[in-house]
DNA sequence: CTACGTGCAAAGAGTTTGCAACCGA
DNA sequence: TCGGTTGCAAACTCTTTGCACGTAG
C-alpha cells in the first residue's frame, strides 16, 4: 500500500536515515506480498537495485522493526512487521508449498506470553510455524 | 544416550538403509546435544566424518523422522526428533544467545491443532519460536 | 558541501554434486 | 560379490564486504 509510505519516511527520520528511493523501492515490492523470498525480492528490483543493496536495506530495515524474517519451511521469507501487517502465524503445505495466514489468536498468544514469563523472559517476539497437507493436496492424494 | 542406538538401527532396516558407522557417529553426535547447528555438528565430528556425508546423513534422517531442524533466530539448529527426545519448543535470549527448552504444554497443543483444522490442513509438525532476554541479562541491562 | 547511501566486483560462508574407492549385508 | 555409502574436490548458491562514485539534506 502506498498509503504506508509516509509511515516509512518517518521511520527512517526518526531513526536519523535518509529517505531514499532505493529504501521506498524495496519497501514498496515487499509491500506488493504478503511475504517473499530474499531471492524473489532481489529478481523483483533486478535492474533498478543492487542485490548488495536489497540486503543492506533489508537488514536496517528488521533492526528499525519493518520488515521481519519467518520461517517457512527451511528458508525464511520476508514480510512487513507487525506494524504494517496484522500479527499473525503461518501453516504451510509441505506438498505443494502453498501458504495460508493464520488470523491472530488471542488464547494462544496469551499461552505464549505465560510460557515465556514462567521462563523468566522478557518476550519480545515468537514466531509459531504449522505445516501439514492442505485440503487440495489431500484429496489429490486420495485420486491416485 | 546409546540406549538409542537400537532404535536407530532399526529405522534404518526398516527403511532399507543401512547401518552404517557413519549414521552411527552423527547420531551419537546429535545425541550429546539438545540441540546444534550444522557448523559444530560439522566439526565435531572433523577427523572422523567428511562434511558432505554429514550433510548426505542429516537429509537422510530428517526423512526418516529421526532429526528434525529447528529455529533458532535466523538459522536453524539440529536435534534428534520427538520420537528420541520428547516435544518442546525452545525460547532465546536475543542478548546472549542462551537457549531454553520448554516443557510442553497441553492448552497449547489442543490450540495449535484446532487452527490446523480450521485451515483445512492435516498438521503433521509445527514449531514455535519465542524469542526475548533472559532474567540474568534483563539484570545486566539494569546495572549499566 | 559533507556524510550517508549505492553499485560493482570480489571474497566468504554454507551447501550440494560427480566420481572413484570402500564397506555392509 | 554387489549395490549402497563415503571421502574428496570442485561447483554452486547465498550473503557480506571494500571501495569509489552518487545523492539527500
Amino acid at each position: 500500500m502506498s498509503t504506508q509510505l509516509p509511515q516509512l519516511a518517518k521511520r527512517l527520520k526518526t531513526a536519523g536515515y535518509s529517505n531514499t528511493k532505493t529504501r521506498a523501492a524495496v519497501f514498496h515490492a515487499l509491500a506488493q506480498h504478503e511475504s517473499l523470498r530474499m531471492q524473489d525480492l532481489v529478481l523483483a528490483l533486478r535492474g533498478s537495485v543492487d542485490r548488495a543493496s536489497v540486503y543492506r536495506t533489508v537488514e536496517l530495515f528488521e533492526k528499525l522493526g519493518i520488515v521481519q524474517r519467518v520461517q517457512i519451511g527451511w528458508k525464511y521469507r520476508l514480510e512487513l512487521s507487525d506494524a504494517f501487517n496484522p500479527h499473525h502465524h503461518h501453516i504451510h503445505c509441505t506438498v505443494c508449498g502453498s501458504i495460508v495466514s493464520l488470523k491472530e489468536d488471542e488464547a494462544l498468544e496469551r499461552i505464549i506470553h505465560g510460557l515465556a514469563q514462567n521462563a523468566g523472559f522478557a518476550l519480545t517476539a515468537h514466531q509459531l510455524e504449522l505445516s501439514g497437507t492442505c485440503q487440495q493436496c489431500q484429496r489429490n492424494i486420495h485420486k491416485k
